[in-house]
DNA sequence: CGAAACGTTGACCGTTTTCAATTACAGTGG
DNA sequence: CCACTGTAATTGAAAACGGTCAACGTTTCG
């Protein structure tokens, strides 16, 4: 059976596949085939600015499900792509969107995940603004952003990798952060 | 009667109000009264950084709604506050959503507008994360962001202000911009 | 008319970026 | 099981870019 909101949805409303590292989940400017339910595994929406750079648009991680925004447009506005070996739920759009159309709730929860969706983009905005290295790393952690390698999670901050590395040893240095193991680190719990 | 996607909710839902510049439209924590359309002006919503800078969230100008996250969450996540004198409305959050809970469509138009709103955040991690700050004050032109005055517009890209005059007028040195009037800046056409 | 806010430009300082090199892993195939 | 390869983590040093402080011109609005 699919997961919490879909539940409504018949079985042939979704597809399980799996894909290796590195391989895409879909492509900036393909057709939407639906949303995505990332049942194990990671993944990434990328854009990449003029000069070269990706841009991690939304990191997705086991249990999650991304692309949701992709069921109101014409085509895909990034690219996804697996980082690890995932195992992915391909919920298909048309059925998705009937759905909406006859069960109110439902609509109601889509709208909520993407109103969820507008907070964090504007938490993380806000991340963003902050101007220090050292203390926006420090509330991302908090935030809990700290999740896979920290080259992604770095892009995601707008810092480069290095100076994130630095940041982390000095926080943990001054004691604002513990470092548990390589490229691991946790907040002091209190 | 109520603008686009709100015509079959009752006008006994919406209030119209005026704000004076400076005026608060709702305060950060407040509980949600409902989303705003804005007839006329300009309204901001800030988030305000530990150290204290204003980072506009969103910048909502005549005839945007805004504050629509808010009808799924018990508090309003930041500030909002009229930049200008400003005419709006107020729609009633329960009928919003009941509205919503009776009338799919409209509940499929309200997720269309939340999906935008993700689209366009997006678009603005994008350019973000160009890290010239000529090329990122370019591309902001270019997406028609120059709107209001160039200090909102600078904490929006996460620049100084300073820093953006400079942009500014570089690019309009090297003819990649040209500039219209004091603080006004226009894409050369071709 | 005067004050306040915005626009503009200059100079200097500091942080982050960049380039570079080294170390630590994890996976692969012999 | 181990060398082999690639990628991530880490640290160093120098350069560059943007931030900050400061001053001044300009527009707006009460």
């Amino acid at each position: 059976m699919l997961p919490a909101p879909f539940s409504s949805l018949p079985n042939s409303a979704s597809t399980n596949f799996e894909l290796h590292a590195g391989a895409y989940v879909f492509r900036l400017g393909g057709k939407p085939f639906g949303l995505f339910f990332l049942v194990d595994g990671e993944v990434h929406l990328i854009r990449h600015t003029k000069s070269g750079d990706a841009v991690p648009i939304h990191r997705a991680y086991a249990g999650e499900f991304f692309a949701e925004a992709s069921l109101f447009s014409d085509a895909y506005h990034c690219d996804a792509i697996a980082q690890t070996h995932s195992k992915l739920l391909k919920i298909d759009r048309s059925q998705t969107l009937a759905l909406m159309e006859t069960n109110p709730r439902f609509s109601i929860e889509i709208s909520t995940y993407l109103a969820r969706q507008v907070q964090d983009y504007r938490r993380l905005l806000e991340l963003r603004s902050i101007r220090s290295a050292q203390e926006r790393v420090l509330s991302a952690v908090a935030d809990g952003w700290l999740k896979g390698n920290i080259l992604s999670f770095a892009a995601q901050l707008g810092l480069s990798h290095e100076t994130v590395y630095r940041a982390l040893s000095d926080l943990a240095k001054a004691k604002r952060l513990e470092k548990v193991a390589r490229g691991k680190f946790r907040m002091i719990r209190r």
